[in-house]
DNA sequence: CCAATAATGCAATACCATTGCATTGGTTAA
DNA sequence: TTAACCAATGCAATGGTATTGCATTATTGG
């Protein structure tokens, strides 16, 4: 287990230290995006900032990416694997459920072509569906 | 002109006071979605918290509708004519531009329906495009 | 014209991101 | 083993923005 997490980080060249190997498990447990409150509320012992700068490590690093959901509030994922640092961009969609508040990433989903006006040039794409998830329908 | 102005206001059921024609009237000048401090910026007399609820007016009687094109710093832009309070939710692209840093609604360029997995039901989609606009393009 | 209601402006609050700086901890070289 | 270095951490402080309370002013309806 915590040499998978280890593994993780080294892979991604972050020295794991015990509160990145904390914080990376914590990440690891979700099923949905969670923002740094999250974070600090998951952790007895963190201090905000270190946890701030921890996921700025990642993010850095292409371990994790924000989402930004429309809520103001900036949430924080794992890519997946092969996810590299400059192309990690969110090419998929995420679902914010309007419910139970989280958001979740649709890896599977990309996100089709949009046919822009001449003269724009897209280089990131970020889709935001907001609605009812899968247990808040039931 | 001025006429124009107070007729939107009023087939919103919104009083047309002195500061928001003064608003509307700068909205309307624009061809891009500005920001609250826009807005303070580009009149002289204006008070912050009373722009503030001049747009949360605005938008709640469907006359502006609130962009978050992932700055975490929230946009306004006029709707269309005819969009009422309730669907009014951005159901085209917006585009920001990494360049001159503005974010520019495409009303004309809907988003195409995305498959979600079961269970998932979508009520309002956002599409935020990133890259190159058109003037910075050249 | 007056009373009721809505809008405004000031002050204050709260929240979150971000940075500076001093301290800790771990690694390397002498 | 110790000294020196670099990375990481934690505390304190700052800055910016959203948001609310309350008193004052403007606007509307009778």
């Amino acid at each position: 287990m915590k040499l998978q997490v280890e593994q993780r980080l080294a892979s991604k060249k972050i020295n794991p230290t015990a509160m990145r190997i904390l914080v990376l498990e914590l990440l690891l447990q979700q099923n949905s995006a969670i923002s740094m409150s999250d974070i600090e509320k998951g952790l007895e012992t963190a201090d905000r900032i270190t946890i701030y700068r921890t996921l700025k490590t990642f993010e850095q690093n292409g371990l994790i990416h924000c989402i930004e959901d429309g809520t103001g509030i900036p949430k924080y994922a794992l890519c997946v694997e092969d996810c590299t640092t400059h192309e990690h961009h969110d090419m998929h969609v995420h679902f914010y459920c309007n419910s139970c508040k989280e958001t979740f990433c649709l890896p599977d989903h990309r996100i089709p072509d949009i046919s822009l006006p001449a003269g724009f040039s897209p280089a990131e794409l970020n889709l935001i569906v907001k609605g009812t998830c899968e247990k808040c329908t039931q």
